[in-house]
DNA sequence: CATGCTGCTGTACGATCGTTCAACAACGTA
DNA sequence: TACGTTGTTGAACGATCGTACAGCAGCATG
């Protein structure tokens, strides 16, 4: 034996690429939002989730809001993506996709308390933070796209259900489109914010019947 | 002139009583969450805003935790009491009283994306704070027991529209009742989020016609 | 005018915040 | 094995945080 020589020394640390330890960081400060919430939005908290130093965050982004904003994309991204997946794994009729959008949506991860805690802390940094405002800009149109997509199919079918050709919508049918979607995603949102702020208020499966009440009740709607 | 002498000296400060005190901290407190966000939480910038030195918010409060709380409970007391108030002044039909409570949901002082976003903070604290969480239990109910109370009107003349007494509902109705009550504050909040993160999106009366549709389609299909 | 109660001031303190930066060390390369 | 690049460390900085507390001062009372 060499009485201690070069046995295999652990380093102290292990260089990363940036792309990677980005993501890492990211993935920390949800963690720490999840677990502390506002108050977990400290460099300290986030570099020692993440198992770093406190230098490591200003060298992968210039500043914490930096961080905070593409932890916001990130958390946008996770959801939709999900959703997305949700729809067009079980997809089939327009009613079908519609339910495994609502079903994704009511059950884990989206409908967990910490989740939804963590969507609150950002909506109440958009107010008075460029970055969030831009990165909310950017993604909501993406969720936008998904459920007016659902509703359109769906109320086409509702107008033709026995493989007739859908019509061209008339100009007036339109901007009711429009609502349909905003009514449903606040439908969305205020189930979740509710279900978050009193989790015995009710289950996840009547919240998807209420949803699809109300889409039923607009293809109803739609035919007379 | 007596030369300097004793002019009517300007006091340094003034004193209040405790009770009057206490409410205009809970008031700046407020006024900082709608200028600053969560930033404005700060023992220093609310006693800026109250003017007053930094010492007395402990001076009437334990902590700031107890302040925020406090304030909290004013910012819930006042919105139900407005809506409350709407409603009794249009007491007249039960549709009336709700297009009432949803007209006064759907404009100033409650549509207004400041008092939105002081909502989302006080929501982003609940996660994480048991006095904010008591303060949500007492205050949510006296909302839930409005909104139910209406609804329960609504659904009462749905069945019987022509003067005929309301019979009993069944057993099978009443869980009905509690989801349509928990659908519509959704839709509300729901809209309310919408409003604030996208304020272009729709207009106020718009909300308010897809809430009264909700209502609609539950008296619909009520009769049925 | 003198007195006492108490609402109120403002300095001070220790903790923690975000950020900077010089030095360190891991690891590909020659 | 020696070198150079650069991802990483951690001490240090000034600012700001919530709270404590000794003393000031407004105002009712005598």
């Amino acid at each position: 034996m060499k009485s201690g020589g070069v046995r295999a020394r652990k380093p102290r640390f292990e260089r990363q690429l940036p792309q990677q330890r980005r993501q890492a960081l990211i993935e920390a400060t949800i963690e720490c939002l999840k677990r502390y919430g506002h108050e977990g939005l400290s460099i300290r908290t986030i570099s020692a989730q993440a198992g770093v130093s406190v230098g490591l965050i200003n060298h992968h982004f210039p500043n914490k809001n930096q961080l905070i904003a593409a932890a916001y994309r990130y958390f946008n991204s996770e959801l939709v993506g999900g959703l997305q997946a949700a729809v067009e794994r079980a997809a089939d009729s327009p009613r079908a996709r519609m339910r495994a959008f609502l079903e994704a949506s009511f059950c884990p991860p989206n409908l967990d308390q910490d989740v939804l805690a963590v969507w609150v802390v950002f909506w109440g940094l958009y107010r008075h933070s460029r970055l969030i405002q831009r990165v909310q800009r950017d993604t909501y149109r993406g969720y936008v796209r998904l459920v007016r997509g659902m509703l359109t199919e769906l109320l086409a079918q509702a107008r033709a259900p026995h493989g007739r050709r859908p019509r061209r919508r008339s100009r007036a049918a339109r901007p009711n489109l429009r609502l349909a979607a905003i009514g449903l995603t606040a439908l969305l949102d205020g189930l979740w914010l509710e279900w978050c702020l009193e989790p015995g208020a009710f289950r996840p499966t009547e919240a998807v019947a209420l949803c699809e009440a109300w889409v039923q009740s607009l293809c109803r709607r739609r035919q007379t």
